[in-house]
Order: C-alpha cells, then structure tokens, then sequence
DNA sequence: GAAGATTGAGTGGTCAATCTTC
DNA sequence: GAAGATTGACCACTCAATCTTC
C-alpha cells in the first residue's frame, strides 16, 4: 500500500520552512543595507558583479542572464534600469548583429565598490559569523548537491 | 594589521552564491507549478496554510505576520488579493476594535488542498529526493543556526 | 524557423504616510 | 503617544508577444 503523498512529512516541511525564512532574512537585509547606502536592489549588485568580473567588464546579454541565472526579460529589464543610473552602457556586438552588450561604466565599478562593503559586513553578520567554517562548508556542499544538474 | 575586510572570501562568496541559487530555483518552480495549477503564488499558498494550521482557520493580521514573517502591509496587500479570489473573507475582532481576522473560507480550503499535491511534488523532486534524510535533517540544522535569535 | 533580445501589461512586494483605536 | 492595520505610489519581476538577425 504506497503512501498517500499528498503532502511533505512534517519534518521536511519544517526544513524548507527555516531554509525560506534564513534565506529571506538575509536577502532583506541585503536589499535594505544596499538600497540605503547604494540606492540598488542586491540583484542589481549581481548584475554589476558579474560584469565586473568578466574579463572586458562586459558580457553579451544572454551571458549575463546564464551566469546569474536571470531570464532574458529580466536581465533586459535590470540592463535598462542600471543604464538609466549610468552604471551600464549597452554596446553592439560586433559578429552578431543580434547581440547586444551590457558594458560596466567606469560609474559602475565605483557604485559596485562603494556598495560591496556594506553587502559583506552584512553577510558576514547574518551567515558566517555564525557558522564555523566547517559548517560553512557543509551548508555549501549541500546546496552544491541541490544546484548540481540544474 | 587588520585584514581589509571590504570583500568576503572567496569560498564563501561561492557558498551563499550556492545558497542563493538552489533557493531561486526551487522557489521559481513552485511559484510556476503553484501559479499554473491553482493561480496563486508561493506566497498566497502559504498565507492560506498558515490559515488553515490555526485552530479556527482564522488569525489576526499581525499574527499572520508574525509567523510568514511578513510585514504588515504585506499581509494586508496579500489579504486583500485572496478576498478578492474568494478564499478569505476579514472579520472584526471581537476584543479589539482594531483589530482585523483573516478567516479561510470554504473555497480557500479547497484552493489550498487542491494546491497542496503539486507544491509537494516539486519539493520532493527538487529537495528531498535529491538529499538522504541525513542530509535534509543536516540542512535544516544549519538554517535553524542561522535563524535562531532572528 | 530558431536564437537573441526587447517591450508592455499585469502582479507581488516595499516604503512612507495615514487612519483609528488603545 | 503607541499599536494595529490599511493605502497609494513606486519598483522589480514574470509572462506572452514582438522584432530582428541568424
């Protein structure tokens, strides 16, 4: 006789309860210390942190979208908010006349720098002071478990 | 001399990096299963669970708030929507005139039955399928760390 | 026709201001 | 004045439709 399965036992749903809340508790406060201090979501921090890491601080716009993860219409949508602050410039590409490339402004990397400070005390604050590195990296590897295979 | 401190380290930029991901993706597939199936987000499915697990199937407002952690415009705003779908009604509370109930209605209990199977499938599928129960009751601790004391 | 990207409407959320009752 | 709750403006994101180039 297979169980019912209609809903999770209740052990599990009290993991994905802590897991929703400590993620949500970080991401505020993530979102409220940058939006204070930088006038940015933390999305868009990611946004300026993956370019700045990219070796020309550019990325084709579905490239921007794979490595954060982003639909197209949200990295478009994030592209012409950040441009309008003057962070992100869009250039052509040059050998494909569909692309488009979202290039970090000089702005940019300073807004990027002004704001990263903030985003690591809190993070610091919220996950890593209170866990042992070896803790750290137990909550890595199962998240890695989680990601892998996408 | 103190280490600068204006960016994490590295690995751990790459655990909540991690983090941040396997939440994002289990978190889009329930919204999408959620909102396909039943026409309503995680969100709304949690507020009428949250209902539906207190003994009358009713709370007050800021208690609603106080377990989804929400804000209370939030709860409001998200109130107002399930009013509007029919699957909450707001009632006066009978010892303090400020106060507003949300009560489950019939139909809400329905949505929230009919919407149960699937969420608990794509929590499965994405969570717990993927984690022995070792690894789940060691993922709950680590979030439980990182949550208890708000 | 498929791939890269944008657009606009609709929705869920935040924040600050407000209203009422304690 | 503080607490409970709502409101409205604004913002980020989703989804479907569209446009252009491959």
């Amino acid at each position: 006789m297979a169980k019912p399965h209609f809903r999770l036992a209740h052990d599990y749903e009290a993991t994905w309860e802590r897991f929703n809340l400590a993620f949500q508790l970080v991401e505020t406060a993530l979102d409220q210390r940058l939006q204070r201090e930088s006038g940015m979501p933390h999305a868009y921090y990611r946004v300026l942190a993956a370019l700045a890491e990219s070796p020309r601080g550019a990325l084709r716009m579905g490239d921007l979208a794979g490595t954060l993860h982003f639909s197209q219409s949200r990295v478009a949508h994030s592209v012409t908010a950040l441009e309008r602050k003057g962070w992100v410039v869009r250039e052509q590409c040059a050998t494909d006349r569909r692309g488009q490339i979202a290039a970090l402004t000089e702005g940019g990397r300073g807004a990027l720098d002004r704001a990263a400070k903030g985003r690591a005390d809190e993070l610091r604050r919220l996950v890593f002071d209170r866990l042992s590195p070896k803790q750290a990296a137990r909550l890595g590897s199962l998240c890695e478990t989680l990601v892998s295979g996408l």
